[in-house]
DNA sequence: ATGAAAGCGCTAACAT
DNA sequence: ATGTTAGCGCTTTCAT
């Protein structure tokens, strides 16, 4: 690495070229106002030092910084991924370009990213945590670009991109109703998180539907949504008196999870059961069975979260949205495969 | 989101606290030279105009941005999601964020991050991309901090975080020697990549010391990492007369999909393969059967890539670091599990 | 110990 | 059409 190598500055450009700064400014900012000529002499003095404009004195002056805020409480869900494709994918379109924060739920870390949006680093956030703290998120909003994407606050300020989950858990069981079972369990996470309590709604409305009792102990609550957290809340059920026949499972890491307990099973007594997840993640094509799952369109939710918060980086108003989600039936659930 | 609400400067709260903009800085930046008076005085007007210094003035004057580039080819295998956990950690004890730049093995995309870094936007790079353009990032090397980890150039002068792949391979295909296969195959990724001509290196060694042949139709490339890919390249090696017993998989990814094909293929003639994959990631343990691989220690060559990197951009030297793998055996190359 | 002032690299209002 | 210049918010040197 070659040390005290200076880069050249807007004024070394206009020297070079023997104009102004003003000049080069507009050359680089496509000012249809510079003649052809001046132009090329500008450009060819940029060619020249290989120059390249400092984001740095540009954001300073624009107090802009092109940059997204993306708060995501953990890389290792794969749910994730695919949604963060979506949101760099369309703002790059735009130049605009991601910073991704794990807050790992540290309310201390949270801190600092509340913190880069207020100081200006960023230019808005796209939050993804069910952890935030509302009260504070909901004070930034008033000064700064806010956009929801998956979890959100009802009947909140922030415009958020989300699925009907209440609806889509309620296909979910009813599904798993209509396949023969009676018995059905709940792995949810914890309560405190919107989606884990539209789910639950969405379940116990399909089991009132058809008459069919909500069991305390079929209702298992994770700390979080990794597998093991799936496999340690079917190994609960497994050890009741009185099993479920079918399990949903709010997210596909726990569903998978699920599924793997019941392989380690070797109980050859017990009928087989059904499991159904939710996100419909790449994993859950490769299990076996397959799983079957809610789908989100998560690649669109990306987009679509992008897309908002640079609307309303412009000051533009933007309305929530709701995006469809979509029952997939796989080999989870179909009683043929058990037989 | 109010319009119009101003943010507080150092003015202002030099202003309030009655002193001059320096004694202000001196307060944020702990220099121990400002009385105790004064300091609560400046102290209390942070406090009253709920202050936050501008990162972009603090970044402009002193030409740094406290952020660390991460280039990834895509944030869909889980590989990355680790290593990018252990980047994200321990840059944020030193104050340090990321800027997660997914190339999607696009070169005018990898082109604006190279340009992010020339123009101040970023003060460092961490390439974990193997599509990466050698030529442009050597250059850029030179006058800019950059590490690579995973992937990267052989006796090239760009430090490196990785592990030893061309042993890890050997290792991997000599567990399924001495688990009694005789006939096996390799499913790779392109040659153009570094890792995958170790890999290939180390399964040719392991064959050639036990005096197995090396078959061409029994080694498979394919475009990509995913689940599809190795679903496919295990459907060739099915169609093949002369089957091979145990496969080796680049990646856990391309295993798993080599795994689900062969799931699904029932020819009940055919004889139990065997499969071993790479990295270990988390989704290894919950296939059936589970897959036996190699781990890799990605949190820790994530920690260790950004301390190099924050090292470098110190002005210090740093050398490139090959950490442990170890071979994690499983059922997948069990040949019990297969009786 | 504190303050005044220069200046980081850029954009944009204003002047020519 | 082009140039001059102020100033974005901060740090830091120099003077007091």
């Amino acid at each position: 690495m070659k040390v005290g190598v200076t880069v050249a500055t807007i004024r070394d450009i206009a020297k070079e070229a023997g104009g102004s700064v003003a000049t080069v400014s507009r050359v680089f900012n496509d000012n249809q106002i510079v003649t052809e000529k001046t132009r090329e002499k500008v450009e060819l003095a940029i060619q020249e030092l290989n120059y390249q404009p400092s984001m740095l004195g540009r954001n300073l002056r624009t107090s802009k910084s092109q940059l997204m805020l993306v708060l995501i409480p953990s890389t290792s869900n794969p749910f994730y991924s695919e949604i963060i494709k979506g949101i760099q994918d369309a703002g790059i379109t735009n130049h605009y370009n991601i910073l991704l924060c794990e807050t790992d739920a540290k309310p201390e870390r949270e801190n600092i990213y509340l913190n880069m949006l207020k100081n200006k680093l960023a230019d808005g956030m796209i939050s993804m945590d069910p952890t935030i703290n509302l009260n504070k998120l909901n004070e930034l909003a008033e000064t700064h670009p806010v956009i929801f994407c998956s979890e959100y606050e009802q009947d909140g300020v922030i415009p958020y991109v989300s699925i009907d989950s209440e609806m889509a858990a309620y296909e979910a069981v009813k599904h798993l109703i209509m396949t023969g079972n009676k018995k059905i369990a709940l792995i949810n996470s914890e309560k405190k998180y919107l989606y884990a309590r539209l789910r639950q709604a969405g379940y116990e409305r399909a089991l009132k539907e058809f008459n069919l009792p909500i069991q305390e102990e079929w209702i298992i609550h994770t700390e979080d949504l990794g597998f093991e957290s799936g496999a340690q809340g079917m190994c609960k059920l497994l050890e009741l008196e009185d099993k479920p026949t079918a399990v949903f499972a709010v997210s596909d890491t726990l569903a998978i999870g699920a599924m793997k307990a019941l392989d380690m099973d070797h109980d050859q007594e017990r009928s087989p059961i059904a499991v159904i997840g939710f996100d419909n993640i790449s994993f859950s094509t490769m299990t076996n069975p397959t799983l079957s799952t809610i789908e989100q369109p998560m690649y669109r939710m990306g987009v679509n979260a992008a897309e908002m918060l640079m609307k309303r980086m412009k000051g533009e108003e933007v309305e929530s949205v709701i995006l469809d989600h979509k029952l997939i039936i796989r080999e989870s659930t179909l009683p043929s495969k058990y037989i």
